[in-house]
DNA sequence: GATTAATGTTGACGACGTAAATATTAATCG
DNA sequence: CGATTAATATTTACGTCGTCAACATTAATC
């Protein structure tokens, strides 16, 4: 970006920032200020997660990505760990959406639940770099950021709120573990998925969309059906 | 580790290898030849994993906690992710232990089951650098080691069989996804304990230890009891 | 319009994973 | 037993990474 001519530093900026190169930049084009910094890092990472391997991700190829240098990020992320978790929280909301429009794709209470519990499933196996980021890096217990807490409680409100439905409960939130029961459950189904140990072809003759629909419809009897 | 006097070059090997430092190395001590450093070094980065925040150890600093240089474990090892994979390994191994001893803890197979769980979450929440190594590293789903693949299968499998025994099935593995949905719960349920979510006092007034009981005993009850 | 705050760049540092070349020891074979 | 060879360890070096400090450029404010 630098180039030296008779001894003159002359320093030609934004090169790719020019206009019509499809960025979705809102702020000022080919100006030293990005304008939108904060959300085209959060963006670039994200695409990054989406369709990369998850855990080597370099904040240097991040700020790259976006056009911008090296140290640039530090100026609205305290370190890397800060925007990966800007990143999770994102992703926390993304994930809160697909269980919104599964709740909303039925009226019956177990059938609300098992769709849910399919809606997580194909999260985890669709969106897989960014189910790994939210849950399978130590960001979720050793997170200083407070919003990523809360967003991911209210992802298993979701499902506990269903959960007090489909027992008939008057209260939001079932007093007994059976929504912890739930949410582990079904979680733990996608991470089985994620392992590889739920494959398509399953020793049994079963397939694992067999498997996924039984485990989700487990989830509206026995234990998890309505109180006697 | 290296004087020079009068322009020749001493080298002094082995200056914290002397007998008595309490190693419970088996090679020859003093030497050049470490004798056992594949082991050693597998040894040092459980330790590390055990105590430590799991996933920011360093080859580096593993091979001078064993006392070698930078590099000597490349001699054991084709990278990085190989020795935490042999170390992945021994873990599941002591995993597979932990199992054993509940299963043997009870003859009652919905007892047994009640004990796995409960072992299950207890190691997770005991031996975390290691469970989150294990479970949260990228290691199972990426794996080129076989064997992670296969000793990580054989807790399945202990837990499938009991299953099995629950629902007075004849064959060792169930024929349907309960044995899934039995690992999906219990592993679900120690994720939830090391994300926080499930925490010593709990909202409602249930404590975590309740919460693990009502889940582990639910995995004898409902979908998981005996078959009608 | 000058000052100040916000936001960017450059350059540097130490730590890391790892390759290449070299040194030391153990194992093998006459 | 001595010489050769294979195994194992070391030194040095390279490129990348996260991040700090110093500086440059622009926007906001009085």
């Amino acid at each position: 970006m630098r180039s030296e001519i008779d001894g003159v530093n002359i320093k030609v900026y934004g090169v790719n920032m020019e206009p019509g190169n499809g960025a979705k930049r809102r702020g000022r084009r080919g100006s030293y200020h990005h304008g939108n910094l904060r959300a085209a890092l959060i963006e670039s990472a994200t695409a990054m997660i989406e369709d990369g391997g998850g855990e080597g991700i370099s904040l240097r190829e991040v700020a790259a990505r976006t056009g911008v240098s090296q140290t640039a990020p530090y100026r609205h992320f305290a370190d890397k760990t800060a925007l990966l978790s800007a990143v999770a929280v994102s992703g926390f909301q993304a994930f809160a959406e697909c269980l919104d429009q599964a709740i909303a794709s039925a009226d019956e209470p177990a059938e609300r639940l098992a769709a849910m519990g399919r809606a997580y499933v194909e999260f985890a196996m669709t969106r897989t770099g960014m189910f790994r980021l939210m849950f399978l890096s130590d960001l979720l217990p050793n997170s200083q950021d407070p919003e990523l807490g809360s967003v991911a409680m209210g992802t298993f409100q979701r499902l506990a709120r269903v959960v007090s439905a489909c027992r008939g409960d008057t209260d939001s939130v079932p007093r007994d573990a059976t929504a912890v029961a739930a949410w582990a459950l079904i979680h733990g189904l996608a991470m089985l998925c994620l392992y590889g140990v739920v494959h398509p072809d399953m020793a049994g003759g079963i397939g694992r969309e067999a498997i996924i629909d039984q485990v989700t419809r487990s989830l509206t009897s026995g234990v998890f059906g309505p109180r006697v």
